[in-house]
DNA sequence: GTACCTTAGGAAAGCGGATTCCTGCGCTAC
DNA sequence: GTAGCGCAGGAATCCGCTTTCCTAAGGTAC
């Protein structure tokens, strides 16, 4: 082999074995040669195969500033709620041919700004910041001002699930997706029921709550604070927010988790206690995850076109917005929820 | 605001701002300088503040080849397995302040080939390709070309569950939880059991199926190619499997999935035609995937510690090997696999 | 007061590749 | 035979940043 010392084989090695000028080997690397004559456009292909050169990433977007890849930043790849939403994004992402990074932030939002500095650093064409935004003003000026100058600089920005951010936007209906799930357990009769929420700092939790209690008003229910427990949006926050809920109010006749995720834990701790579901207690979710049907009884739940969202807020961040728009306009699409019957939503007992 | 008509802030406009020189703000900014008075660190740290700057990290990379990302390929993060995989890559990647780039090759040998160039190009730290194996020598022989020369140029790889892979590897006992998995079965008295196999190109799916074949044999049961059925290692692949094997071979009295995602879809099938699990049909997967506990019967699976896994394949990518070891040996770590006794096995009917 | 040393901070040289600008060759045309 | 032109392919510049090298100012010692 010929190559440097470093054991990296760069564009000058492969010039070198193929006795032509870097500028050659270029050219003929990138097809952008309308004129290379086929003797050495050969030469150097054949240098590129043996050497088994690849260019150094690095170098082209510093020479050639042409962005490629794209920035997702989730709370974590492994929810499926994340995972289902990174498939869309994915997908179209794919289609454009560009690189996808993803980024866990565990809903930390020091993590956040972290890296959006970072994608910024990586030069990424598109930033998609996905998932619940937060109820902390200070956080949200801060990363509406790297937004920003990461937009000033040419990038995009496509939010999914957060207003009061800039850029454009796929916003689920939580609002009313949870009207819908309130409205359909109260029409069942339910009188008692409770809730599991995720955290409270979360937009996603109080929006989701407000659409509950809009519906709680509409049917002339309560839906008092003690029957309403935050815990994390995971499988085990709901499974234990479900045990204090049967514990410190034992009447009730339903639980709303405020995500699929979350009732499957409910679900879990239901059926550890020996609590009929839906006989005894009626339990909904949110979101519609995969697992939701596949659980027992299947969930009750409010679909979110997951994919779609993620396949749409793609294509928000990859297409140009129509020049003849006023630029400053941020194009936002909402995506309703529907319901979706399952079993494990019934009338109350008796 | 200063910028140049790019609109990106360079560390030119930065010290353009605080009247230093580019030097002196990069010794700022990178805390390298041992000797900037203390006004021109402040000014240039307000520059910076009010330009929000963020270096250009590819300018960065090519000035100080200081390699910080690392890269994995995936067969698809939002399967739970490799999200499992993938959250212990994270958090160790995380730990050690890089960055992780997820690829989705959708088991498609030309994609994954395609996504080590382009990691290579990126020149990443290290590259992770998780998730089976191919039968396929020529595809084999070009990964590992490929990889070797990745290797060569000062790249770390680590595999998880592949063998004839060059690089350390972190590999799963599948032909061992495969025979614990038909000794379960075996013992509980199944003398008729048809089997869901994925992909027969997949080395996980053959060498899973080695396991099954020494229990049969081990146990003096049979196990015909009619009653074992290969498709996609999906909930849909397992769902059409079992429904194709339930009509084709009517006495069957278990089925054993090549893993979790396939029994889930089985289950699913075999509750559409009112096939009790256990007490007719015994179905166990594979994996024991986070969802296998909430599904209804729970399953009986083979547990791989998925967390684990990833985690110890990013040390072995990120720790350089002792280097008092011969440098060409791999290292390699055999994980086992261990039964999980749930609800969907149980001994057959009558 | 002069010679020498220290040190802050600026100038310049890459890092690896793309691209613009030249150069020199071979061809056509008069 | 010579002028003019086209074109292949090499030299040089630049991308944004880090870092080495160097300069000049200030300080110290005799």
């Amino acid at each position: 082999m010929a190559e440097g010392p470093s054991g990296v084989v760069r564009l000058a090695d492969v010039a070198r074995r193929a006795r032509v000028s870097p500028s050659t080997a270029s050219r003929v690397i990138n097809g952008n040669a309308k004129h290379v004559t086929e003797a050495l456009r050969t030469r150097v292909m054949k240098a590129v195969e043996e050497l088994r050169y690849v260019p150094n990433a690095h170098a082209q977007l510093l020479a050639r500033p042409q962005r490629t890849a794209v920035g997702v930043i989730v709370h974590d790849v492994s929810d499926p709620y994340f995972a289902e939403l990174t498939r869309g994004l994915q997908r179209v992402a794919a289609d454009h041919g560009r690189l996808l990074v993803i980024c866990n932030s565990y809903r930390d939002p020091e993590r956040e700004l972290e890296y959006v500095e970072l994608l910024r650093a990586q030069q990424v064409a598109a930033i998609v910041p996905a998932g619940s935004g937060y109820h902390d003003a200070k956080f949200n000026r801060e990363f509406n001002a790297e937004l920003r100058a990461y937009q000033q600089a040419g990038g995009r920005v496509a939010v999914i699930g957060r207003h009061d951010i800039v850029g454009d936007a796929v916003v689920p209906g939580n609002e009313n997706g949870a009207y819908l799930l309130g409205t359909e357990l109260f029409q069942l009769g339910h009188q008692r029921v409770g809730v599991i929420a995720g955290p409270r700092v979360l937009t996603t939790t109080t929006d989701r709550l407000a659409g509950l209690k809009r519906a709680a008003r509409d049917y002339g229910r309560q839906l008092p604070a003690r029957r309403i427990r935050y815990d994390d949006f995971s499988r085990d926050g709901g499974a234990s927010a479900a045990v204090e809920l049967m514990d410190r109010e034992p009447g009730l006749t339903a639980i709303i988790a405020l995500n699929d995720t979350m009732a499957v834990g409910a679900l879990a701790a239901l059926r550890e206690r020996g609590v009929a579901v839906p006989d005894e207690v009626s339990v909904v979710g949110f979101d519609d995850v995969p697992i939701a049907r596949d659980v027992t009884p299947a969930l009750t739940t409010i679909r979110l076109p997951l994919v779609e969202m993620g396949k749409r807020a793609m294509s928000l961040a990859l297409d140009a917005p129509d020049p003849s728009r006023r630029p400053r306009a941020p194009r936002v699409q909402h995506v309703a929820g529907e319901i979706v019957r399952r079993a494990s939503a019934a009338p109350p007992p008796r």
